[in-house]
DNA sequence: AAGTACATTCTACATTTGTAGAATACGATT
DNA sequence: AATCGTATTCTACAAATGTAGAATGTACTT
């Protein structure tokens, strides 16, 4: 029955920050979003809260500025949300996602080659 | 202040059927998505409401089993929703997305050759 | 005209989300 | 111990979302 509650929009602003530093702070976190957003301290404190219900991080209380760090990985929530996504907006589709970047965005040629470069990486990778 | 407001998840499954077909009935819309995803009747007429007011499709009432047809046009809808996702998960790196699904999914070659193919045409669209 | 079945609208309600004020707790300072 | 500023928790609240029952409208069939 693990149904894993969606991070929201705004918990991944401090999901990315907690991946990127922890260990760290609250007091940092709501520092960093402060500035970075403009939403109030208690607000942040909010997000941090939700977070540590739906059992996405966890905070050492005990030292007084808490200390956070994340329990899902980056890795496995960047892949759920895509997921979401691809299915949401594309019916799965990666060409077609990859079709309509193409379309949409004005990628120079340079680009467009660092591109082909990372999918060559992945070229027979396994047996 | 054209505060453009999000489509929803479960309204993206409207606009899909939308996109696909129409013009098209409620009522198909309905039965489509009845099927789809189970939903009630009336859980479905909700989304197609919800979606006029956020002026994303339009009714031609007169008609018995109303049509319906998209205001918003999926390029844009698609463009808008991949940005966004884009943002948030992967901090704007189309770069980093792609090197995550390779890293994730086990791409075939073909799949990848696939994707390089996608890539070439693009490149000179441009003078 | 009445009945019936389908179509559509209204109303409702629990959750989740964004946002934050009020209250309290903790630690350094007088 | 009293004070003050920082840290944290509690409480709150409106809007958005998922979900649908009740009520009403419409059109075809007796």
């Amino acid at each position: 029955m693990n149904k894993t509650s969606k991070i929201s929009d705004a918990e991944w602003q401090v999901m990315r920050i907690l991946w990127e530093k922890a260990p760290i702070t609250s007091s940092e976190i709501v520092e960093i979003l402060r500035l970075r957003t403009g939403w109030g301290p208690t607000t942040i404190y909010t997000l941090i809260n939700r977070l540590v219900n739906k059992k996405a991080i966890t905070i050492d209380k005990g030292s007084s500025p808490n200390v956070c760090r994340p329990l899902l990985s980056q890795q496995g929530c960047r892949r759920e949300e895509r997921n979401f996504f691809l299915k949401k907006v594309y019916d799965g589709s990666l060409n077609l996602l990859l079709m309509n970047i193409l379309e949409d965005e004005e990628l120079s040629d340079v680009e467009i080659d660092e591109l082909k470069h990372i999918l060559d990486g992945s070229k027979n990778k396994e047996r």
